[in-house]
DNA sequence: CCATAGATCTCGCTG
DNA sequence: CAGCGAGGTCTATGG
């Protein structure tokens, strides 16, 4: 009845354990399968949007006698299963891609749009300038004495780690002997990060999106 | 015949737009819907473990016509419904939780259980000690002169953000006057981060899980 | 309620 | 392939 090769539903009495990344169990009851063409396959239970249990993309669905077997890697998931209340086999599944807007790739474009409204005496801007301890979201080098404006931008809300992310790129500067300021520009701060701000030299700008 | 007070699964040619935190669109096409008795509510499309667009637990489900809106705070998911290929409603779906070993809880046990094995001296051991700046996951202050071995956890792998993370709450104690070093202890650490620990005072030290 | 950090994070991108 | 970081992250926990 149960075609592993198939995109499905399944809603079935079972029980479920899983070995690998971590270890789990899941006791018997009544849960949602569900399976798609590229291997991937989720156990819902009946509140959250997470999965309890899942194999991600390319995980391999074998069948033996009333148990459901995912492999994939050095992971394993295995479906004992007692009864099988629904099935349904999904046809035609669209596999179309979401767009979505407001992002912080969005922010950033806006910021270097109206890049006037902050920095002044500007001679380069760069995105996901790259230094050993990662990337600066965005850098902005002055005139004349090479200042070095050290952005950290986050789409929405800045906490407590944005500050040390934004601490260690300034560090890198400071240790290359380049003069440097750090920012965060995003619309929202945590108090504990904006008190971080004030004691640790960095500045924070809020900025929103543009209808 | 769809009845929102209820959990259900609707495989239905349909077309999805998002507004609130960010904006999405999806374009029309066969999505599967899955709505549970919390409110939470997913769209998925025929490939990936997570949903194209989804609302969380607490959002309340509306239908009109044929469309399905699910509203929840400042946010809003507008479902176009144009063709209905199945439905069925979920009665007596389980609500268990899962139970999942070998979780950065677990490690921790595991290295108090065997303390000796990396500290010596031990006064006192603190789990999740609180700092201005955030819990530290495990404190060993020593006899005498209590100094203080400030570990930060990871269950898998430490990246750069770990070394910053611990850095943090070193500069806390330093600050405070209070002797200290920085640990990183976990079963991987990436070569990024290895050199960050070498060059800034942080000691790292691989342990695994008994099986 | 806000803030913080884990997660079998997932996913996409870059080297 | 690894490594790094974003995410409408979600979710649990603590203040």
């Amino acid at each position: 009845m149960i075609d592993v090769t198939k995109s499905f539903i399944l809603y079935a009495q079972c029980a479920i354990s899983y070995d690998g990344r971590a270890k789990s169990e899941l006791q018997q009851g009544n849960y949602i399968i569900m399976h798609k063409s590229d291997g991937s396959i989720m156990i819902h239970g009946g509140t959250l949007t997470t999965p309890l249990n899942y194999q991600p993309p390319g995980a391999i669905l074998k069948k033996i006698e009333n148990i459901l077997i995912s492999t994939r890697k050095n992971e394993t998931l295995t479906i004992r299963i007692y009864d099988i209340k629904h099935y349904y086999q999904i046809n035609e599944w669209s596999t179309h891609k979401i767009a979505i807007q407001y992002t912080e790739d969005d922010l950033r474009e806006q910021i270097i749009k109206n890049i006037d409204k902050y920095f002044t005496n500007i001679a380069e801007i760069h995105k996901e300038f790259q230094t050993p301890f990662g990337p600066v979201d965005l850098l902005i080098i002055e005139r004349e004495d090479a200042f070095h404006n050290v952005v950290e931008l986050k789409r929405k809300h800045a906490n407590i780690s944005a500050c040390t992310q934004v601490e260690r790129y300034v560090r890198y500067f400071t240790e290359c002997k380049i003069k440097c300021q750090g920012y965060i520009m995003c619309p929202s701060i945590s108090k504990g990060a904006l008190n971080y701000t004030k004691s640790h030299d960095i500045k924070f700008i809020g900025v929103d999106f543009e209808k």
